[in-house]
RNA sequence: GCCCUCGUGGUGAAAUUGGUAGACACAAAGGACUUAAAAUCCUUGCCAUUUAUGGAGUGCCAGUUCGAGUCUGGCCGAGGGCACCA
């Protein structure tokens, strides 16, 4: 018996070393062989890889290997993300350049990775912070401002008052900055926008074309986009203001008889004739309040402040209503107006109730009769329109939304219009640690380009981080330029850095070109990316600005032939811990305590006892992280890559347990030994007259059973099938083998292990006297099917046994076997068969009459 | 409130087009080996007197079907997304 161990420390530093002399994995354009672009969400430096990129990786990993032994030619690249806050908050603390900070986490986590043993082109390594990135970022500004995509305007915006920043809407989750977690403030600022709303509907029609991306990504984006159809109505007005008319958005034109007040935005430009009205302002203020927590919003009083102007219902014009300023009216969306059905709409409902306004029904559901009447609650359902005057017995929705629109149309009162929710995309940021933006203004404030022979606009240097606001304000000599013997000063806003990531995956394929972000020639090969791996947090931001991007550069440019980026999409889940919280209810990690008797003991104070929280995604502020360098340290890679994919789907939550990485390491060892028997038969060169047909079999079933599983993403099955594999050979080694017989299966096998454990599967061919694994096996069709198959027997649909007989059998001889059968022949005998149900090769069912 | 997804042993989970439910692993219990421990190996989902056999069983209730974890309707529960969007 060998007992050689298996050591994973000299064996995955050979490999690496090795695929890393060999440049094995560095791509280059090869019109000869089908392309393949894999791409894993590029990381933030933060200091140190953690589990989720572990498991991002990973996968992404498996994907690239299987498809390069399948035959493509692989592109899979790694970059960084490097700009943004963190670097610029811990360079602050440690009196550090962020740049040197950002390059220290670069270096230290790409070691890490490359310990993974990721099959990266590390060629093509990228960072966004790099001048010779974000250059080409600034030219793709200028671009876009040349398009009319880009513009600058004051507005409203979401300010971070921690993060002293602006940010976008889709920045800001429960009222709360995502970054901070800071209680959003809206402010009126000059920034610089993405006219992203100008894509709206392609951005929606794009989501049907993304065959490969999962359904919950496409929904969050469809209702991010938020369109609907409805119409714009002119309402006229009475009242002693100068105001003739105000025009309002509604999806339900055909309620219009159901009408009983106006609602104004407290931000409409009407509000200006009501600047001194103390009252108002109060109103207004009050407003301002109950902005955007989540309580507030839940609570969700409406109120309102009544004008004593009058608006006039369009096709009933002796029907006057009351015009308020409410709360719950938004600016940004529609007009700023919206005209009140109570009857049909709770919040008009709920707004109608506590200023005693009509509730007039004018829709009943189909099974009331015409005196049906809206009562404690909002009628929003299908029915008949009653009330409505020339309206009348309209079906609602379908058809009297439509009818109603036309005649409006017809009477010149409103128009068809489409809306969407999807705003334009804030794109400038307060910040040092970005890229600058490249525009700058003259004394009187208007705007102009940097021309193309200053660019690019380097980040300057040596800058006073602890300034209050943007560091770059107080940069005097860099603000200050000359442009063609003209004075001007600087845009010191920096681009969010979505920006960055919006177009990094152009870069990867000409990630040297000079003069422009990316090669004709090169796109046009290895674009678009065929499988993007990442997690859904970014279902929303990055992804639909990336998809944004794309159409931006295509847009009046006829040589850009892309539409969108990422054919295909995957989001993995995330990795969680148990959480553990001493007695003074602090977090604990999980390196501070251990398990003695039969409870959590913190191990410098056994007697503090330890309670046992949920498990929860890792992360640092609940500490139950675990260190992927230490794992990999103690495991080595392939075990940790071997756990990480073994427990749950890829696309669900996985459990950190460290009794299942001893578990995924020890398997490992067991392999090893397994190997060492497998080898010394091979050696012994057995020759032996009869196949192995089991073993020929199996194997084929095998090769049949991974490949399939690996191009549904069903990974955790194909560690499953891996162990699987092994008790099988565990059994069969026992038997006579046929040497020749047993090294050809026996490689098809390691082969199909390599994607998960490459350095393993590679030393074991190696052991074998293989140089390299080169090609992924297919299976021959004859081996497999079995030519006995499990037909199961059901009596009137139940299962009685299992007979094990010859393939493709037909219903008679089966049924002779099933007769002459000891075991069911009592199910059988003396009894009249009604009829038979018969499946090929799988089970005959018969109903019997008892 | 609206939208989406998911409910399978003690746990994580498998299961072609509807056709053997629980593959593979973790945990626990029992056993083997050992002076002992560790390591390793074997057995075990539930109920019924059993390694045979029978029964119930994929959140609950109906339905379609020879046959439902899978399809349809209703209910209950969990997770995620959106949030005054007119």
């Amino acid at each position: 018996m060998n007992s050689e161990r298996y050591n994973f420390k000299t064996v995955e530093k050979k490999w690496q070393e090795k695929w890393q002399k060999s440049k094995i994995f560095a791509s280059k354009i090869d019109k000869s062989k089908e392309k393949f672009y894999c791409l894993e969400m590029f990381p933030y430096p933060s200091g140190k890889i953690h589990m989720g990129h572990v498991r991002n990786y990973t996968i992404g990993d498996v994907l690239s290997r299987y498809k390069a032994l399948k035959g493509f030619n692989v592109l899979h690249p790694m970059g960084w993300d490097a700009f943004g806050m963190p670097a610029e908050n811990a360079a602050r603390e440690n009196k550090l350049d962020p740049k040197e900070w950002t390059n220290k986490n670069i270096s230290t986590m790409k070691d890490q990775l490359k310990k993974l043993g990721l099959s990266i082109d590390w060629d093509r390594e990228i960072s966004t912070c790099s001048e010779d990135y974000y250059k080409h970022q600034q030219l793709f500004f200028l671009e876009l401002y040349d398009k009319g995509l880009v513009y600058r305007k004051e507005n409203y915006v979401n300010w971070d008052p921690v993060d002293e920043t602006v940010l976008a809407n889709e920045q800001v989750i429960d009222g709360k900055g995502w970054r901070s977690g800071a209680v959003v403030e809206r402010k009126k600022l000059n920034q610089w926008f993405f006219n992203i709303s100008k894509f709206s509907q392609e951005l929606l029609d794009g989501l049907d074309d993304l065959k490969n991306w999962p359904n919950k990504v496409k929904v969050m984006q469809k209702n991010w986009i938020g369109k609907s159809f409805g119409c714009e109505i002119a309402f006229k007005t009475e009242g002693d203001l100068p105001v003739k008319e105000i025009k309002c958005f509604t999806t339900r034109p055909d309620t219009l008889f159901g009408f009983s007040f106006l609602a104004l935005s407290v931000d409409h430009e009407i509000s200006k004739y009501f600047a001194k009205d103390k009252k108002f302002q109060e109103f207004k203020k009050e407003c301002s309040k109950t902005g955007t927590t989540e309580e507030a919003i839940a609570i969700g009083e409406k109120i309102g402040f009544k004008t004593n102007m009058m608006a006039i219902n369009p096709i009933n014009p002796s029907q006057k209503v009351p015009v308020f300023f409410a709360n719950f009216v938004l600016m940004d969306y529609g007009f700023g107006a919206v005209f009140g059905c109570p009857a049909h709409d709770q919040r008009d409902f709920d707004f109608a109730k506590k200023y005693s306004l009509d509730i007039k029904t004018v829709v009943k559901p189909d099974n009331e009769g015409d005196e049906y009447e809206v009562k404690d609650e909002a009628y929003s359902g299908p029915g008949i329109l009653i009330n409505s005057g020339f309206l009348n017995n309209l079906k609602a929705p379908e058809e009297s939304i439509i009818k109603t629109i036309d005649i409006l149309e017809e009477r010149n009162i409103g128009k068809k219009q489409i809306n969407f929710r999807l705003k334009d995309w804030g794109v400038s940021r307060q910040r040092y640690w970005g890229c600058p933006i490249p525009m700058a203004y003259d004394e009187n404030g208007n705007v102009t380009k940097i021309p193309k022979k200053d660019l690019p606009v380097k980040l300057p240097e040596n800058v006073d981080l602890n300034f209050k606001g943007n560091p770059l304000d107080a940069k005097n000599d860099w603000k200050n330029i000359n442009i063609d013997g003209k004075k001007y000063l600087r845009e010191t806003d920096t681009l969010d850095t979505f920006v960055c990531s919006s177009w990094y995956y152009l870069r990867f394929c000409s990630p040297t070109n000079q003069n422009y972000g990316f090669k004709k020639e090169d796109i046009d090969y290895w674009m678009p990316v065929d499988q993007y791996i990442g997690g859904v947090e970014h279902a929303i931001l990055h992804l639909l600005y990336s998809r944004f991007f794309m159409k931006a550069l295509g847009y009046k440019n006829d040589s850009f032939k892309f539409n969108e980026p990422f054919e295909g999409l995957f989001t993995q889940g995330m990795v969680c811990h148990e959480t553990y919280k001493d007695e003074n209810n602090n977090w604990v990690s999980p390196d501070e305590i251990e398990f003695v008797g039969n409870e959590f003991k913190k191990k410098n104070n056994p007697s503090q006892k330890i309670k046992v929280g949920p498990s929860e995604s890792m992360s640092k502020s609940k500490k139950n992280v675990i260190d992927p360098e230490n794992i990999i340290n103690n495991y080595g890679a392939d075990s940790v890559r071997l756990f990480i994919l073994s427990d749950s789907p890829p696309e669900k939550d996985v459990q950190w347990s460290e009794q299942g990485m001893v578990a995924s390491y020890k398997f490992l060892q067991k392999l090893w030994a397994l190997h060492k028997k497998i080898k010394d038969k091979i050696n012994n060169n057995i020759k032996i007259s009869k196949q192995n047909l089991s073993l020929e079999k199996f194997t084929n079933q095998m090769i049949n059973k991974i490949t399939g599983n690996l191009e549904n993403f069903n990974y955790n099955v194909i560690i499953a099938n891996i162990y699987e594999t092994y008790n099988f050979l565990n059994k069969e080694i026992e038997s006579n083998l046929d040497s020749e017989t047993l090294k050809k299966n026996y490689k098809n096998i390691v082969i199909l292990f390599s994607p998960a454990i490459p350095h393993f599967a590679s030393e074991c061919l190696n052991d074998l006297g293989y140089e390299e694994i080169v090609k992924w096996p297919i299976p021959d069709k004859k081996l497999l099917q079995e030519e006995k198959v499990d037909y199961v027997v059901q009596i009137n649909g139940k299962k009685r046994l299992i007979l094990n007989e010859s393939r493709d059998m037909d219903q008679e001889s089966l049924l002779k076997i099933i007769k002459s059968n000891k075991l069911s022949e009592k199910y059988v005998k003396d009894k009249s068969i009604d009829k038979i149900i018969f499946v090929k090769n799988r089970l005959i069912n018969l109903l019997i009459n008892e």
